[in-house]
DNA sequence: CCCGTTTCCTAAACCTACTATGCATCAGCC
DNA sequence: GGCTGATGCATAGTAGGTTTAGGAAACGGG
């Protein structure tokens, strides 16, 4: 009986790498099992549960994304930064699907306090400083941010824009265009009237 | 053995209650199964599979959500039919959760073209008539909205916003306002740059 | 009233999560 | 080199999920 040598970190990135193959949800600790040729209960002495292998692997997903994230905004500011967050986003969703998933899944306040959660934060209103925005203005532009880019990838990764014509691509761009502008011509308040 | 009276229509209707109430996930043939006092395998004279069960759920929320949709954007136009819509998804997904994860199922092409899905995709097209875009910069517009609002609802019911200052609700007024204001000001091509 | 259809059942095969428990192996110490 | 304790992995078993096969009982039309 040789060992196979399972450790927590094995565990996570194969994990990880199965995350990607079928699916966040797939990831179970049976296949992870299967994957290490070794039986089910044998991984419960190196992960508490199944709850326990997926938090880690958001949590791994987290810090992968916010250091690409880090990476691609050194040195760039305003219209620059914003596609470059976006499109790392965007890159990582299309190449590592089962890692944004698991980077989308909801964790227990406590743990996402320490995980790479507030790091993506900052970084998202990092990108604000190229534009002028009063700080209150700054909480709604980054939510508006975020939730586009998490929309577009969403609708894109689920099919959304298979069976029309513009490419995805295309799409993005403008989108990036029309967010850039929007950020740069922020609405004060209630907009008034009238053709502009 | 008095009859239970099990339909696919009530088990659909029954489906969809549950999902709001444990979540779309949590909707599996043996929880619907107690909940008509009936054994499991009964069910499947009424439904093929779990995956049909959830299919038709899907296609439920669908028609119900183009419903409200259609009503709300009746007589409306420009900002406030953006809105209109917004407030429809938004508070569906609110007073709905599982129905809404359940719209947000991929379904296999053949039975999106038979959905409401296109019905989605014709009033999202309608709140462009009160904006002057050309037509291929509508097509990027309907993602743009579609990709907000959805990114918004998806990140506010998954907890996103709990933990900082500003209400969802005031971000939401303030992002809808910023929508209206891109889409009235909607860039040509790559935009300009320096200050407006 | 009786027969066919429908509705629901039991039984069983196979998946996953998880716990309890036990044996084999490795590291370190004498 | 052999003992000892911690660790790695296994077997066994509970519990709950999906799904198929086949059978009995209720309902409804002739």
């Amino acid at each position: 009986m040789t060992r196979a040598g399972v450790t927590p970190e094995r565990l996570v990135r194969a994990g990880v790498e199965l995350a990607d193959e079928v699916g966040f949800d797939g990831v179970t600790v049976s296949a992870l099992a299967r994957r290490f040729d070794v039986k089910v209960p044998s991984l419960y002495s190196h992960v508490r549960n199944s709850q326990d292998l997926k938090t880690r692997i958001t949590l791994y997903a987290l810090e992968e994304l916010a250091d690409r994230s880090a990476a691609a905004l050194a040195g760039r500011a305003g219209r620059d930064a914003l596609i470059a967050l976006g499109t790392v986003y965007r890159d990582y969703a299309h190449a590592h699907p089962g890692r944004y998933a698991a980077a989308r899944m909801r964790l227990d306040p406590r743990t996402a306090a320490t995980s790479a959660g507030p790091r993506h934060s900052q970084l998202m209103r990092a990108i604000l400083l190229g534009y002028r925005l009063d700080s209150t203005d700054q909480v709604h532009a980054v939510r508006l941010i975020g939730s586009t880019f998490h929309g577009y990838i969403s609708l894109e990764l689920a099919g959304g824009f298979d069976h029309s014509d513009p490419g995805p691509q295309e799409s993005w761009e403008r989108i990036m265009d029309a967010l850039d502008a929007l950020l740069r011509n922020w609405p004060t308040r209630q907009p008034p009237e009238g053709p502009s």
